[in-house]
DNA sequence: CTGTATCCATGATGATACTG
DNA sequence: CAGTATCATCATGGATACAG
């Protein structure tokens, strides 16, 4: 894994990562989110707003949007009174997920270390947003 | 206040990912970036500014910093002349890499498809920022 | 219920200039 | 070379009101 090594201190050649890319695919705070909340089973719109409390509607609605012209979501409108929506992941969506779910790992490793930290540093005051 | 499922089965009830969590330790466009040019070894900030051509050194330092504070990267001032410093990633940091490499590596993939649809299409304008 | 359109606050970034 | 300070800009997100 990772760059070849460079040979001397010479700057190793930018390997282009299709990194910068990649990430824009879970662009914003919260497509993350929403693909995790799809993975179980198709979603509706007031569903997932229920899942994702702090997430607006505008919000939301754009990175569905976005998530499906990309191909990982999609939209399908039920014939219902009143009308629903029904979001689900695509195959590739659904490739998303073992990333998602490796930095999710790491970022539970990184906050149990942190709060052992604090608490071996005396419960030191630390602002920190909760996760979900 | 549970949320009544519309199918009687399971479903994937809100399971508390850490992942808003876990993203915030990339935050910004560049952090991922700066974790994958330290991942075959050490760094110097001229070099990372090499590597990364669009980012800026306010941004750069910013995210050393941010990345330093969390234990995913170490800074090492040398004593040479002109000074130099190098940065390098901790084996915290180092797990990260298998997570950002499973982006990637779906990242690539989208891009592979869109190209080819792209094309199909006919080279449709589409303004879309270009990797690395 | 499912969205969408404004308006507004905030944060991240780049460019530039400057210090050690 | 390594880093910081300041300024301006732009994207993202929230709240609200409103439409289909």
């Amino acid at each position: 894994m990772g760059l070849p090594l460079r040979k001397s201190k010479v700057a190793a050649p930018p390997p282009a990562c299709p990194l910068t890319e990649s990430l824009s695919l879970l662009r914003g705070a919260w497509a993350p989110n929403v693909i995790w909340y799809l993975s179980a089973e198709p979603r509706r719109f007031g569903e997932l707003r229920h899942d994702i409390p702090r997430i607006s509607a505008r919000v939301l609605s754009a990175r569905l949007r976005e998530l499906e012209s990309r191909g990982l979501v999609t939209r399908k409108v039920l014939d219902t009174s009143p009308p629903s929506a029904e979001y689900a992941l695509t195959p590739l969506g659904r490739e998303l997920l073992p990333a998602i779910e490796a930095l999710a790992r790491v970022g539970r490793k990184l906050i149990d270390q942190w709060e052992l930290g604090a608490s071996h540093a005396g419960a030191r005051s630390r602002p920190r947003r909760v996760a979900v």
